[in-house]
RNA sequence: GCCCCGUUCGUCUAUCGGUUAGGACACAAGAUUUUCAUUCUUGUAAGAGGGGUUCGACUCCCCUACGGGGUACCA
């Protein structure tokens, strides 16, 4: 059997959505399983689109994730460069070779000529003309043109592209991973570009070129591809290539969370969740949401998306990523789509926040109040993150409901205030705030008997007592257990919090 | 329009001819809990439609419907 060599190449020209992180992971899980490598090539082909720091977007993306590459444009490797625009000049090699070989041609046609074509043979029958057999004839191209002439325009440096020329009436039969067999008729075929006038591949000429000269076992890609994979064999055949294909395995798309089309950047914005791994902002200053800022962990991220169209076979849902590697398989992927679901992947990263190491979450927990302007000790950090890894459904929770341990709350709840609250229970707070400065020590063991004599004497209730306390304190009367809150803030703080309190409490 | 792919609970999915069609998310109810969560238990909920093949189809074949992808000097 052949080395396993996948390659994810993603295209530079804007940040890289979770569709294309799906596919990432899947190659990657692939390759690693088989003791394979796992390969990163930029597909920047196409200089009109090309965006500046996309690329590193999407390194930096895969970096976060942990889809660490063993051969790309960072790492470099024994088959670069991996960048397609470094490797222009080979392209344009192969080109020539199935020019010389009636395979493909020199094509003239301006973009009017071209738009020209498209009109006359517009039809109801045939709403889209193709550059194909059936038209070429009638085009400015080397099959038609005399030799001489042919010469004459290259060597004045006339505006051409090489097209392939697809034979008529047959048939291309691929079989897919996912799919099993699939044919094209050939007669459906346009004659595609493989090198543009500015002398750049597309992708089609480009794919192919590296994903042999890099030896790559199998191609696993997006679905939108599958239409043009008959292309792709044409040339690897007409390359010679044809043994040494490379497997095919197309992958469902992921969907809008109604259904109707894949998922696009500007979705997330729409229905308010990330598509994009991290913040993503465009050069007109526009900012899309990131799973990263929005709270996510990647182990939250991977796990949800790995579901996304594959499945172990199993009622197991839960994967850390050295277990997917473990028991991924191309032959569990799902042919159909799958719906963008927020729901579930919120569940995952919850899931993920619980089982979080105590070191990484305060690092975590550290780094995010930082990013608001506030510094945490360690042991606030750690105390947070008991209070919060059960409550916490994305990491930013930690910050937004556990800030009260730095912050004081600048508001009391208002429907606690007018609908719980008891203004003749004021007193009896700030007494209670003076007991608790008697205090020798101020944790649960020590508090605990002093809260439920306070009641007893004040006739108040456990559900009075308590949330009044977490409005105090935080603002909110829901929360973690109130000695914890009481703990984590400290004897000074409390009793400043509580005299506030009673205060913002007044009706 | 044409070509290709698909279609099981609301969502992600299991089932590779014989099952009370299973799991998870979401939702609902209950238990635990000082509150909110967590956790646990339970519940509601599915094979697009029509033809075949077969003793027997969610499963195989065909048609229709619907959905998705493609149809660029974009990837």
């Amino acid at each position: 059997m052949r080395p396993i060599r996948v390659r994810f190449a993603p295209s530079p020209t804007g940040a890289l959505h979770i569709g294309g992180i799906r596919t990432a992971l899947y190659n990657y899980l692939f390759a690693k399983q088989k003791g394979g490598t796992f390969i990163i090539r930029i597909e920047d082909t196409d200089q009109s689109r090309y965006v500046p720091g996309a690329e590193e977007y999407i390194l930096k993306s895969l970096e976060w994730l942990g889809l660490q590459a063993d051969e790309g444009p960072t790492q470099g490797g024994a088959f670069g460069p991996y960048r397609q625009s470094e490797r222009k000049s080979t392209y344009h090699e192969y080109a020539l070779k199935l020019v010389d070989q009636g395979h493909a041609y020199y094509a003239f046609d301006s973009a009017e000529e071209l738009e020209a074509m498209r009109q006359r043979l517009m039809s109801p029958e045939n709403p889209m003309p193709k550059y194909d057999f059936d038209s070429r004839d009638q085009m400015k191209n080397s099959l038609n043109l005399s030799l001489d002439e042919v010469q004459n325009l290259l060597q004045k440096n006339t505006a051409h592209v090489i097209r392939l020329k697809v034979p008529k009436g047959e048939t291309v039969k691929i079989t897919d991973q996912v799919r099993g067999e699939v044919s094209f008729s050939t007669q459906e075929l346009d004659d595609k570009i493989l090198i543009k006038s500015d002398g750049m591949p597309t992708y089609h000429m480009a794919n192919v070129i590296d994903d042999r000269l890099m030896q790559i076992s199998h191609v696993i890609r997006g679905e939108e591809w599958l239409s043009s994979t008959a292309h792709h064999v044409l040339l690897y055949r007409y390359f010679g290539w044809e043994a040494e294909m490379p497997e095919f395995a197309h992958l469902p798309l992921i969907l809008k969370p109604e259904g109707n089309g894949k998922l696009s950047k500007r979705d997330g914005a729409k229905f308010g969740f990330p598509v994009f791994p991290m913040d993503w902002k465009t050069e007109e200053g526009e900012v899309f949401l990131g799973f990263k800022e929005a709270g996510f962990l990647q182990e939250g991220l991977i796990n949800f998306l790995v579901l996304l169209g594959w499945n172990p076979g199993d009622d197991r849902e839960l994967f850390t990523l050295e277990e997917l590697v473990d028991s991924f398989s191309l032959e569990k992927i799902v042919k159909s789509g799958a719906r963008f679901d927020f729901a579930k992947a919120k569940w995952f990263n919850a899931h993920y926040i619980q089982q979080l190491e105590e070191s990484r979450a305060v690092e975590i927990i550290h780094s995010i109040f930082e990013k608001h302007g506030v510094i945490l000790t360690p042991h606030q950090a750690m105390l947070t993150f008991k209070m919060y890894r059960e409550r916490a459904v994305v990491l930013t929770d930690f910050y937004h409901s556990g800030k009260f341990i730095v912050l004081k709350p600048d508001k009391a709840d208002e429907e606690f205030k007018t609908k719980k609250w008891k203004p003749e229970w004021s007193d009896p707070f700030l007494k209670l705030s003076e007991q608790m400065n008697q205090l020798d020590n101020f944790e649960k063991t020590s508090l605990e008997p002093l809260l439920k004599e306070f009641m007893q004497t004040h006739g108040l209730k456990m559900g009075e007592l308590l949330p009044s306390l977490r409005v105090m304190i935080s603002g909110i009367p829901m929360g973690p257990d109130v000695y914890m809150m009481l703990e984590s803030l400290g004897k000074q703080e409390t009793i400043e919090r509580i005299k506030e309190g009673v205060v913002k409490l007044k009706h």
